[in-house]
DNA sequence: TAGATTGATGTAAACGATTACTGCGGGTTG
DNA sequence: CAACCCGCAGTAATCGTTTACATCAATCTA
């Protein structure tokens, strides 16, 4: 393995003269740039990134922390993540942590040790007051889920909005018994999801009726909103559409709804979040707010590289989402309805 | 940021014995070791790894080579990999490709300039002669999928043995136009399991159709999977059974019958590789060939354990694979049929 | 009691890069 | 012609660890 040390014994220069070939800093002749160069080539030197870093003080590598990547919605943020990281000559290291804070501490231990400048978190709880010592220190971003206590950069869509079109729609079908297939997860998007049900609901002069809000399992998995859509649509008077806060839930509460002899959307309308693959693979597709993954990993990454350099204020941004209509929602049978 | 030097001068002792403390080697009194340990607790002390690094010429942080991560089959094999890297105090750097062999390159740079002590390759092509000299180096496994040539330790099911298994099954229900929907890319599995194929239709008297074997695009695509298996079915003496080189390809293909008006397995018998989740999310369920997905992840972290502490010879790993039979596979329509 | 052993600790030299200084020729300027 | 500037390159300090070696006191051995 051979150093800068070698290199410029090579090319019979200083370690300098070779740093600052390397750097492109600093004022070298053209000669001597190539004579470097070549030597470069020929030893195949590589720099020493602990040596570099330890100099610098910086690692130039940025941590996602997610709670997994089985479900699309975090990959395709992640991929854009990376996208944007890679960019701006960032490396990204991606850890899962179960959702579980030991573990996600664990990760965070990388910031105090220099290992990573930065840290972008994925799903953070609407309270999590044990990250405020991290959040004051180092440069943090949170993505999509967020704890407004924090004062970290964020980005997000306007999931209290997105909600109530989702509803918009689904009111304007004609339905007037919709369920919510929720979680019982501490994310500020259930909430807030939750409050857009809510208030469109009481707009439309609907009740809210709590046998009609389900909280499943802490992640969206595709078991509970089949169990969430089951308990809802055995109701005596069941509800005619089903807004789940995530895709995943949304299919599971079609599978759940195709299994009790329902057919979607005919007896039972069901809508997503978030627009994974998924919801195209099998008919009905399904009708869902779509999130702009991609746009929210890489401007969370603008945002973190912002944090990094420039530190300015923290800052909040929202980006667009998206109702698309799929085949999942129709008006309620027996309704004159308002057609799609 | 506090240096090991603070935490000596805060206890009252050299930087040497803070070093001995911190990493339990060497004689330490028990009383300094107390009076360092407060010292370190006190400063909210974490060593510099890049300082660490340089010294140890070591960074005890693993490479995984992933060509993407919506697949769940790769999902699951990274998480194993990352629960066995945590066991043994590496950190796993997870990083996408899509497959290009620059993207590829670009991450084992991370080799030389000593940011990474070794790599997990998780879909290596048949032929990937441009790999050698990072194999000749640097600690390198094969995950699945690999090149012969290369020499390098690596570990996956008997691809071969496990597609005349799912053939056997087949054909003991008694098709006998079996198609495959197999991808045009260069993994040795594809090419394994196509023989796997040829090898049974030949043991078992049946002729071996070239219009009965598909080639999709590159990726295991869902997309992929619906494209093959319409152009198998709308052949004039189509296949009564489709085998499928992975469960995406296989929910295509069923997707696909669907929509042509075939019902699964009545019409058609699926049948996919892999066993991901999604087999089980929409009926039929999907009959497939199990991987122990997270078994290959922990086991290629051992080897690659190995291979960068001690370094011994290559070893090929094979892993048990098991034929789940689900809902999607039945005898042919018109036949006595054997039962499932 | 001299010499050897042992335990506990300190000193200082690496590891490989970056970069603030410094030095040196040669051209410009008043 | 002296003073200055500028382009180019080298010297050496520095980043924070680890660890071989040195030191020294206390204990043991013959």
């Amino acid at each position: 393995m051979s150093t800068i040390l070698d290199v410029s014994k090579a090319a019979g220069v200083s370690v300098a003269t070779v740093s600052r070939v390397l750097n492109g800093k600093g004022q070298v002749s053209e000669a001597t740039a190539r004579r470097v160069l070549s030597a470069v080539e020929a030893l195949a030197y590589a720099p020493n990134v602990s040596a570099r870093n330890l100099r610098l003080n910086e690692s130039r590598i940025i941590l996602i922390v997610a709670p997994n990547i089985t479900n699309p919605y975090y990959t395709h943020i992640i991929a854009g993540i990376g996208k944007a990281a890679h960019r701006m000559g960032y490396s990204a290291f991606l850890c899962t942590t179960e959702g579980d804070r030991a573990q996600t501490e664990g990760v965070l231990g990388m910031l105090p040790r220099r290992q990573a400048d930065g840290a972008i978190l994925l799903a953070t709880e609407r309270e999590a007051p044990w990250l405020l010592p991290y959040a004051e220190k180092y440069p943090l971003v949170a993505c999509s889920e967020y704890d407004p206590a924090l004062g970290v950069p964020r980005v997000s869509i306007d999931n209290y909005a997105a909600a109530r079109e989702a509803m918009a729609h689904l009111i304007w079908l004609g339905h007037e018994r919709i369920g919510l297939v929720s979680s019982e997860n501490q994310y500020i998007s259930t909430r807030l999801r939750y409050e857009g049900y809510r208030d469109a609901l009481c707009e439309a002069a609907l009740p809210l009726r709590a046998d009609y809000v389900r909280l499943g399992d802490s992640d969206y998995s595709f078991k509970s909103g089949f169990d969430s859509a089951a308990q809802l649509l055995s109701l005596p008077d069941r509800p005619t559409a089903l807004l789940c806060i995530s895709d995943m839930l949304a299919l599971g509460a079609i599978a759940s709804a195709r299994e009790m002899g329902l057919r979607v959307p005919e007896d039972v309308t069901v809508v997503g979040f978030d627009d994974v693959e998924h919801t195209t693979m099998f008919h009905p597709h399904v009708t869902t707010v779509a999130q702009p993954c991609a746009g929210i990993g890489e401007r969370a990454m603008a945002l973190l590289e912002g944090a990094i350099s420039r530190s300015g204020p923290p800052r909040e941004t929202l980006l667009p989402h998206r109702l698309i209509v799929r085949e999942s929602s129709a008006p309620p049978s027996g309704s004159p309805g308002q057609g799609r």
